[in-house]
DNA sequence: CGGTATCCCCCTCGATACTG
DNA sequence: CAGTATCGAGGGGGATACCG
């Protein structure tokens, strides 16, 4: 069977294959924050602009107030999300991608729209129940 | 703010900026299951090659049985695996990615790769605690 | 070998209330 | 507006036992 030598041999290079992502690798923790539920939508509302806490709030559907905060500490304290509090009356705090965060986020763009596309036909095509 | 065209002006195409991939719409299922925390890895582990049950089993260290069932059951019903069982005495298993399971993947891998080259880095500067 | 079934703990997460 | 604190339910997920 042949893979793109482009992907599969630089995955090689870091040593997945064998057993993949070993368990106390550092790369589980990251990724686990990454692809968290709510860590990717957060990190695709960011890659489109920045944005305020009750924006984000309000375009990330379904999020809560506790896992908004929780997430983005997170991803605050992976270097991913840099967030900007102002000392105004009212408060305002900005959410931007830091070039770390933007680099994280184009690679999850293009899974997103492939997903975006195929999401009906994947759902049509579950088997009842 | 610039963002590559290429990539923003695809998500915009789905309506996903507004509000993000909303949360009663089937992208959001799709999206759980393939960023999952063992379904990223099963996927990746088979995008190198077909592998047996038990194979799986070992190359994504630390999943249990459950989980390993679980998540393959998942990712077969959205139609990202196939599974092959041989009426065999001992019985073998052998799964598969199916076409549109390695289209999810080679989204996967260009992510996998970043974060296995900067998981170190992210860590070391993950605040005290 | 390649599973399924069951029990049960713990941790995530949502709801609610409160604060600067 | 932008959070934090607390609590309680639910289900993810591990351990164990059993089956074809």
């Amino acid at each position: 069977m042949m893979v793109s030598a482009s992907t599969a041999s630089g995955l090689d290079s870091y040593g997945f294959m064998a057993g993949i992502l070993p368990s106390a690798c550092p790369s589980r923790t990251v990724l686990d924050h990454v692809t968290s539920k709510w860590g990717v939508l957060i990190l695709l509302a960011l890659s489109a602009q920045d944005r305020r806490w009750g924006e984000l709030r309000r375009t990330v559907q379904g999020v809560s107030e506790k896992m908004l905060a929780q997430t983005l500490r997170t991803l605050e304290a992976d270097g991913f999300v840099q967030r900007d509090a102002q000392p105004t009356i009212p408060p305002r705090v900005d959410y931007r991608l830091t070039p770390r965060g933007r680099e994280v986020a184009d690679r999850l763009l293009p899974l997103m729209e492939w997903i975006a596309a195929n999401a009906d036909a994947i759902v049509a095509g579950r088997p009842a129940g």
